[in-house]
RNA sequence: GUGGUUGUAGCUCAGCUGGUUAGAGCGCUGGAUUGUGGUUCCAGAGGUCGCCGGUUCGAACCCGGUCUUCCACCCCA
């Protein structure tokens, strides 16, 4: 053989039993969308490169794909960039689409441009695959499924309390329990920027607490004091990193330290509200959680903030989070549309119900009988019985060679096909078909209607 | 983007300090067994040792580059 063909960094081929788990995960979460009211869209791989850049941040920017331009697209580049070697003001000169990052600024997009033909509060869902130029781990690749809830057009809070069911829905139907939903709000996160003195350095401020769990309080202090932030400041928000106990507790003890900021005190309004309408509504499966260290990359978040992590012990980053946008349209020139959504991490669930071993056995389809190939005489006997049989709703099957019946018992073996059916002269001459269990080994003469009535089952 | 790590048969992996013709298990193909699979026994096929270059009398092994894998950052699903 020549040199084995092979598929880029951060790819994947999915083989038949993993294309079934992956559909079982993605009907189960179309469902649950479709239960809760929303429908689906779908956008093109790639957008327009100026609808896509500077969305994401600078960092953003750099794993967006970029697709090259047809044509002598060097013939157009700006002769000073060229020569000064800028890659930026290339990129932007020989590259004009680009594939998209995720889903939530194409569905932007696409508001902004439909918006006379949506009746709002419009309510959408996404599944889709996205591609990041990033740089590949265990749950993380280059191009990968997101899964995507949205409602804009609506400022109440009812959206958030749904979605925390709908997340809780979701995972109780795949039976993964105990996941947590942590929720937190750009505007607590704001407040303590105001409390301490430090509105301007809300970004590295959040970022740096984001981190709480994986660093420590001693690398958060050392992280926010080389970001500049007072040393005094740090003092007054220690009490945030112990913070303790259930939901409503939390609520408490930040009602105190956030008492001064307006906003802040808001945004634990907010909090309270969802948490005692979800206790009143009760959860299935799923635990709702406050975690005030939650940040979350994406700048255009500015209420809720959802993250979901797999239950304990299971060692996988978020499988899905989310969050209120007030102002996600206003990049597209439509300001004042509100919105909120959350998104499923279809490739981690996948690596998350397979380590729990959660997946039905049942999701792989298969067929019911194996028909062994004794000749064409035989073999048109076999294909008349074989159309009832489907027309039954039974799939069944003839093996197209004259092979060996080792071979063709072999073969039904690897398929892991349950019944074989035989039927050579002798059958045909009693009208009969012979039907093996393969698991049993049994076996048993019986009649096309028996035949059909023993498969539907 | 930074630092590290990995690659040998279809799969999982051995392969000593650089030394003839690179091995095992599983899988695969054929036979024992021409209308009965799984167990057993016998035989066989299958490798440019990721790729390119260098050092050496000699490279799977040492060196450089490159691709890939996984990991920690960055960021994030």
């Amino acid at each position: 053989m020549a040199q084995k063909p092979s598929i880029p960094k951060g790819t994947r081929d999915f083989s038949p039993s993993e294309v079934a788990k992956r559909n079982f995960i993605i009907q189960s979460i179309k469902e649950q969308f479709e239960k809760f009211g929303f429908q689906p869209i779908e956008t093109p791989s790639f957008e327009n490169s100026e609808t896509l850049m500077g969305k994401y941040g600078e960092e953003g920017d750099r794993l967006i794909f970029k697709i090259l331009n047809s044509g002598d697209f060097l013939r157009k580049v700006d002769e000073q960039a060229y020569k000064g070697k800028d890659s930026l003001k290339i990129t932007s000169s020989i590259s004009e689409k680009a594939l998209r990052y995720d889903l939530t600024v194409p569905f932007a997009r696409y508001v902004v441009q439909h918006r006379n033909e949506l009746e709002f509060p419009f309510k959408r869902y996404q599944i889709q695959p996205v591609w990041r130029a990033d740089r590949p781990q265990k749950g993380r690749f280059r191009e990968f499924f997101q899964c995507d809830a949205d409602v804009v057009g609506s400022d109440s809070l009812w959206q958030e309390v749904e979605f925390v069911q709908l997340y809780d829905a979701v995972f109780t139907s795949l039976g993964l329990e105990g996941v947590t939903i942590k929720m937190n709000n750009r505007k607590v996160l704001s407040g303590f920027a105001e409390v301490i003195g430090e509105s301007d350095k809300l970004i590295d401020f959040t970022v740096a607490l984001d981190k709480l769990d994986k660093i420590g309080e001693e690398g958060v202090e050392k992280e926010m004091g080389e970001k500049g932030i007072s040393s005094e400041a740090i003092q007054k928000i220690r009490k945030v990193f112990g913070l303790k106990g259930t939901f409503s507790e939390k609520i408490e003890v930040l009602k105190g330290i956030l008492a001064t900021s307006e906003i802040g005190t808001k945004g634990i309004e907010e909090l309270e509200f969802i948490n005692s309408a979800i206790n009143e509504l009760g959860l299935s499966t799923a635990n709702l959680d406050l975690d005030v260290t939650l940040a979350r990359g994406l700048n255009y978040y500015t209420g809720a903030i959802f993250e979901v992590s797999a239950p304990k012990g299971v060692a996988m980053g978020s499988i899905g989070g989310g969050g209120r946008y007030d102002d996600l349209t206003g990049i597209f020139g439509m300001s004042g549309v509100s919105g909120v959504g959350i998104s499923f991490g279809l490739d981690r669930i996948y690596l998350v119900l397979e380590e729990l071993n959660l997946f039905p056995e049942t999701v792989a389809r298969n067929i019911k009988a194996l028909f062994i190939n004794f000749g064409n005489k035989e073999s048109l006997y076999c294909l008349k019985a074989i159309k009832e049989l489907r027309s039954a709703g039974v799939a069944a099957e003839l093996y197209p060679e004259e092979a060996k019946m080792k071979k063709q018992m072999n073969h039904a073996n690897k398929r892991e096909i349950p019944f074989v059916i035989l039927a050579g002269a002798e059958e045909i001459e009693n009208k009969k078909f012979t039907l093996k269990n393969m698991k049993s080994g049994e076996q048993q003469a019986v009649s096309l209607e028996n035949l059909i009535s023993i498969l539907e089952k």
